[in-house]
DNA sequence: CAGAATCCATAACGATACTG
DNA sequence: CAGTATCGTTATGGATTCTG
């Protein structure tokens, strides 16, 4: 395992933190959760436990193969769990797991942050482009 | 432009979020911001101005080229500013705009997470397969 | 030092078809 | 309905080289 930030501040002296170092597992974990479609999972989980076609009629623009991938990406690592439900045809309920739930308000902070500064965002992008032009 | 989700709602009755629609622009800035190597470069910014090789040498495993281009999208998207100081060799400051500054909480809370739940979500991992392996 | 540009491997993704 | 598998395309990212 590697070094955390408090041990190398401790150990080392040093400001500096572990996701910084490629190959501490913080990395890959950073890597996980900063993803779109998780955010956009979130915003259907948070609410309720959600079935796989709900899910993929919510979030416009997945894929079934990323829906799929991606969550059995978040529930191989602990974040959602998956129940099947013994209907026929079966059905399959996604849901949050305790540690998935601390992972919400950063999700919807996420969103939050896109939907507030769209405009702001699409404004220094189209600025940036006349600005170009002109050189 | 596409609608909000607070317009949808009011409109609609939808509890419809935007960036669950596809070509709504907020599906863009989602897509920019969740990601892990601008989680990095904000650690490194949200402290102070920063050169060019001094981000690659502090992110470990950033490429050359991933750090140029990181840096231009986010450049771009009115979210750091670049600043040339007319040296020989010139030297180039990268720093957040205010439109930036707004992120930092953010991104911070994201290798927050990634740090503080690594353990968990590696012991998640290990025993997923060990059930696979059992079935 | 900063960065643009090229080449190349491979990983991501979408579409499609097939199973329990 | 949920999920897997395959295929083909596009996009991503790394290594390298070249310039002001």
């Amino acid at each position: 395992m590697c070094y955390t930030w408090s041990m190398e501040k401790t150990l080392l002296q040093s400001s500096a933190h572990s996701v910084l170092i490629a190959r501490c597992y913080s990395r890959d974990v950073l890597d996980l959760i900063a993803d779109k479609w998780i955010a956009l999972i979130f915003a259907l989980l948070e609410k309720h436990p959600t079935r796989f076609n709900e899910l993929q009629r919510a979030i416009e623009g997945i894929s079934h193969k990323m829906l799929t991938q991606t969550l059995r990406n978040l529930e191989r690592r602990g974040i959602v769990e998956r129940k099947i439900i013994p209907t026929i045809p079966p059905a399959v309920e996604y849901s949050l797991s305790s540690l998935g739930t601390t992972l919400i308000p950063l999700m919807a902070a996420l969103r939050q942050w896109a939907e507030e500064h769209m405009e702001e965002v699409e404004q220094a992008f189209q600025a940036y482009e006349e600005r170009e032009e002109k050189a």
